[in-house]
DNA sequence: GTGAAAGCGCTAACAG
DNA sequence: CTGTTAGCGCTTTCAC
């Protein structure tokens, strides 16, 4: 079938162990050596058989990567930058989808275990996941990234998102805006946790009095920010001034102000959470938060490598990336 | 380290090929001695090492898919049901970027050949590819996916770019509408190329003359979108309607519009093609072409599956996906 | 500086 | 129905 490491040695007149010592640039070979088997590995175009070295050598350079849906832009992103800083060092990504869903999320951990996967970086489904502490007792290298899970004590890489929300509302409410509608996501995301909390937090430190019914939460999905979008302008008296906190349901909102435009009673300007491709010309423009999406995958990749290179630290690294405000 | 069938077979008293032959399900164990496999791979927490049962069967049940981009929509999307379908059969995706870059690209194939993947879906960076022979003739399973490479026979998924642009541009002159701008991907890309060509073949078959200097090209970014949108709206007499061929650069175009909404002389309508999650709201909405993103990558997993399974066949497939019109 | 030999964890004849 | 044996392609002591 293929060319093997013996084939090769057969070729050059050594022995396999001198080849494998060729090919994994062992300094004490001698130069002319070197050259031969070289020679004969380019005329008989051998490729290394790395199933073979992985089974010899427990690493497969493989990392899994599990995110809740792939066709996201914003996991994507992320994904991408993971795949870019990873492949710099030889690594490459076997990707999987969760669907948002905690029991395929396990089924995909099982899978990238049996493919001995070099370690795991996982946008988690939900904040639910013992899972989680199956996988890192089993000594497998794992970050989270984007979201944390309860009871989870596991490296992970974050956005800030308190703050986020915070100087966004803070903003607004510096240019006298102060009655400001809201829609979340679903709060057992961590993420979505914090950037409600930033929003209360900022209008509490301002004295501006809470709103229940101009809160509305949705689950970071375009359809639901559209829905949250018609129940906000249902009301009697709807906000004219609006935050979202994903740019997904920024989407949904838009939509349905554009499909609704003749029968709004007022102008409505959004602040948002994100700075996708799109963001800026959705139009109703506010302000939005911009995350670092780069960063996150880099930061996520780095952290994997490190864990696998230098294991597990005593405490849990936590890394929490800045968001930046785009007025 | 890990537990192996041997400790399995230990402590359930019986050989490793009983073990073996346990999970992989042959019917010839009694049920009994099976009952008592199991019992001791729950005990024992066993896992299978794909990596060993690879080395032995030649099947890694991974297969790779090359993209020019990671972060793209519409990659990304085809990416999704590619692992959605991949997944209901056991496989796995590696995904990689090439950058659009043919050397990446390559170094990229090689990468997943040393990986031992059981098959490659690759998006090409260009028409341009020796590489993809070098590979067909290693006996790698293949899949060509939106775009083809010259000189390459290969198994090949593609969208009716011809009469998906054909069929807008027909609608348009059916409404009384002749002048026609157009904003074209590089040349380069078949996709491109096929887009231009059924632009061009409906302006013949209805006898409207074509103008040279409203036809742009672009790279398929959003970018290149943004510029040539300038370019027809610097001529003297910039076209009122204009057809796009991909999703960024209608992005760019109609963010270029939004910017500069002031400064035109007339209003703009845009047609298009792709029929993506924000198509729809970014205004200036003439008709669009949808492509069928997920059937694309449902084909293609189907088609890798199929030639891994049965061969190649001697004449290669090509799946010509038909696009929807979307008025 | 190079070779011989053992073995990673699994599967697959071949026996029985 | 089950066990024995050999070996997938590589790396890695241990000799020399």
């Amino acid at each position: 079938m293929s060319v093997t490491v013996k084939d090769v040695a057969r070729h050059a007149e050594v022995s396999a162990s001198t080849v494998s010592r060729v090919i994994n640039d062992d300094p004490r070979i001698s130069e002319k050596t070197k050259r031969r088997v070289m020679e004969s590995i380019k005329i008989l175009r051998y490729k290394i058989n790395n199933i073979a070295r992985s089974l010899k050598t427990n690493r497969t350079h493989s990392i899994g990567f599990i995110c809740p849906e792939l066709p996201n832009a914003f996991f994507m992103g992320i994904a991408g930058s993971i795949e870019e800083e990873l492949g710099k060092h030889g690594y490459s990504i076997i990707i999987c989808g969760s669907n948002e869903n905690v029991v395929k999320e396990e089924e995909r951990i099982n899978l990238l275990r049996e493919k001995c996967v070099d370690g795991i970086i996982v946008i988690p489904a939900s904040d639910e996941g013992k899972h989680f502490n199956q996988l890192k007792e089993s000594g497998m290298p794992l970050v989270l990234v984007d979201r944390l899970v309860n009871n989870i004590v596991a490296d992970a890489v974050l956005v800030d998102n308190v703050n986020g929300s915070y100087s966004a509302i803070e903003y607004l409410i510096g240019k006298g805006i102060k009655r400001i509608g809201f829609i979340g996501g679903d709060m057992r995301l961590t993420s979505a946790k914090e950037r409600y909390e930033g929003y209360i937090r900022a209008l509490n430190d301002y004295c501006v009095p809470i709103e229940e019914q101009i809160i509305k939460f949705g689950d970071f999905h375009v359809e639901s920010g559209y829905k949250a979008m018609a129940s906000l302008m249902a009301l009697r008296e709807s906000p004219h001034n609006i935050f979202i906190s994903n740019y997904f349901m920024h989407v949904g909102a838009v939509k349905y102000l554009i499909e609704n435009a003749g029968a709004l009673s007022h102008e409505v300007s959004i602040s948002n959470f994100d700075d996708m491709e799109l963001s800026s010309i959705l139009g109703f423009s506010g302000v939005r938060i911009r995350q670092p999406v780069g960063e996150i995958g880099i930061n996520a990749a780095r952290l994997i490598l490190q864990i696998i290179n230098k294991g597990v630290g005593d405490s849990p690294q936590i890394v929490r990336l800045k968001t930046f405000l785009i007025t």
